[in-house]
DNA sequence: GTTGATGTAACCGTGGCTGTTACATTCGTC
DNA sequence: GACGAATGTAACAGCCACGGTTACATCAAC
């Protein structure tokens, strides 16, 4: 299986937002693109619901939409409410106290890498959801088929 | 538990033997001071070795040391080295082909993701070794005894 | 009130990764 | 040449994170 989709499914339900420009969407049809289960998209769009990049409506005929513009939501946004930066040890068990580099290393390793992760979240924030939409269009013309029944509907 | 610890498992290792200046250094040293088994450090030895990073000798008396000095060896090529770009799909069962979003979009993140791992690893880059020991060695004032038995003869 | 949608808790199954054991192999030392 | 100490590697166990799934309360439009 992939490892951590969060990221790799907000970008791809966001894009499917940006494509349909304001129209709200269900997340059963935007779990049939992504082709997983509504709940797991659910689950995203309250994360992404909480951090201000789209709105969701409750009860009938209700689904979610950007709430701005996509050309205003960048990837390195979407990576930092997706992927925050977890406070997970870098070390199974610590490393041993005892030793000199043992002791030491853990928050030199820490800041590094914290400005390792700075820069990759530099680097996707140089790319907006319209950049992304763009970018799939220009492959339009390799469909193969058009999307059939229910989900034609919606996606 | 910890998710991949490899890189530090791997930078920590490095860092010892960039201590220890050339003198050999075995695994269940190393494994001490890691706190891990000396068979996770044999198995991330053997992956540096293949690379070109430390030597490893065989039998009695032997151990592994740097090929090259700690001033030539950056973060960003043992990140390379041990967290390698993975193949592994972005998502679990891919996205759903027959939707225009979900045909094209896997290629797009990929291209982005790339540009952004591209990225990390230059920031790694601008760290060698010899820095991460010259970081570790400032905070050796706040060593609070010295490591202790058996351990203390090789680290 | 009915219908169709969301929000969320709870649980299962799988996969990956660390840790561990086991064993063949290799080299220095006596 | 035998012994001891180390590596290299395969195989397996245990654990945990995460996606997928079910279930259900809630809410809004008609």
């Amino acid at each position: 299986m992939a490892a951590n989709c969060q990221f790799a499914f907000a970008v791809h339900l966001l894009t499917l937002l940006a494509h349909k420009a304001g129209e709200p969407m269900t997340s059963s049809a935007l779990a049939a693109s992504v082709n997983t289960h509504p709940v797991v998209i659910r689950r995203l769009l309250a994360t992404l619901s909480r951090a201000g990049i789209v709105v969701t409506g409750k009860g009938s005929q209700a689904g979610s939409r950007l709430q701005r513009s996509p050309s205003e939501i960048t990837l390195g946004e979407v990576f930092r409410i997706t992927m925050p930066a977890s406070s997970a040890a870098l070390y199974p068990h610590g490393p041993n106290k005892r030793c000199l580099i043992g002791h030491n290393i853990e928050g030199v390793l820490i800041t590094i890498l914290g400005s390792a992760r700075a820069a990759f979240e530099e680097a996707l924030g140089n790319y907006t959801l319209a950049d992304v939409l763009a970018r799939v269009a220009e492959g339009a013309d390799e469909i193969p088929k058009p999307i059939s029944s229910k989900a034609a509907a919606s996606a």
